[in-house]
DNA sequence: TATAGTACTTTCCTAAAGGATAGTAGAATA
DNA sequence: TATTCTACTATCCTTTAGGAAAGTACTATA
């Protein structure tokens, strides 16, 4: 019984490559993690620093975030009373694969607008 | 007039890492990627390596994918005909994101699973 | 007293992503 | 002749992402 040629498995880098999504999927969560790691700490400084993003959607994506403990909501007990949002350590880790996003976005630019100059392919 | 404190611009690294994400954005774009770069090269083979995706959603994934030039549809005159998905060169240019991508989630996962033992954060 | 700033929430809506299931056309195989 | 293989397409449906606009409760400032 010769065996049906069958598929090459790649499970080993897929399925940690789809938990990594899961964690920063969609338009939003690494540019406000860019954001507050830059040092942007209010609410209204980050939502400006992104252009187009909206208060609901950055509301919803800070709350996710401080689930997965990439950024901290702090409190600052004043009158009025201060909300920062500051980075965790954890924030840190994220860094080659934001490195490696900017640099691939930047040589993709480079390709699609000035194809004779860009340095890969 | 003291200029009200204003936010920190973070556009050099939001804008290519907004490029870049447009362009592998989804869950199941880097999956097949990662697929047809191990030598995966029929339509039911990927397809059977990756869990759980569709092939409809595969075959929108594949066109959007050789639009951006990340994989080749090569057709194969014989009786009967055959098709082949292979890797551009350009497909290597991911490579530093995947790699990134897979150390987090490797990471992250111990992060979950074996808090005490992790080794970042 | 009126306006502005802060950090949101609420409502409503559209579009896109994704999933389940079935079908199909041609060729090969049993 | 019937089934299988291949590479899809077609339908239908649900979920999620995301956007527009307004509102709110509190405080500060002019």
């Amino acid at each position: 019984m010769a065996a049906k040629k069958g598929y090459l498995s790649c499970l080993d880098t897929v399925k940690p490559v789809r938990d990594a999504l899961e964690v920063i999927n969609g338009k939003w969560k690494l540019p406000i993690i860019i954001s507050v790691a830059v040092g942007n700490e209010r609410f209204t400084d980050i939502q400006e620093s992104i252009p187009g993003i909206t208060p609901k959607v950055m509301a919803k994506e800070l709350k996710e975030l401080e689930q997965h403990q990439l950024i901290k909501r702090v409190v600052v007990e004043d009158y009025p009373v201060k909300i920062l949002y500051k980075p965790e350590p954890y924030t840190d880790t994220l860094t080659p694969i934001i490195d490696a996003l900017k640099q691939w976005g930047l040589n993709h630019r480079q390709k699609i607008f000035h194809p004779e100059v860009s340095r890969v392919n």
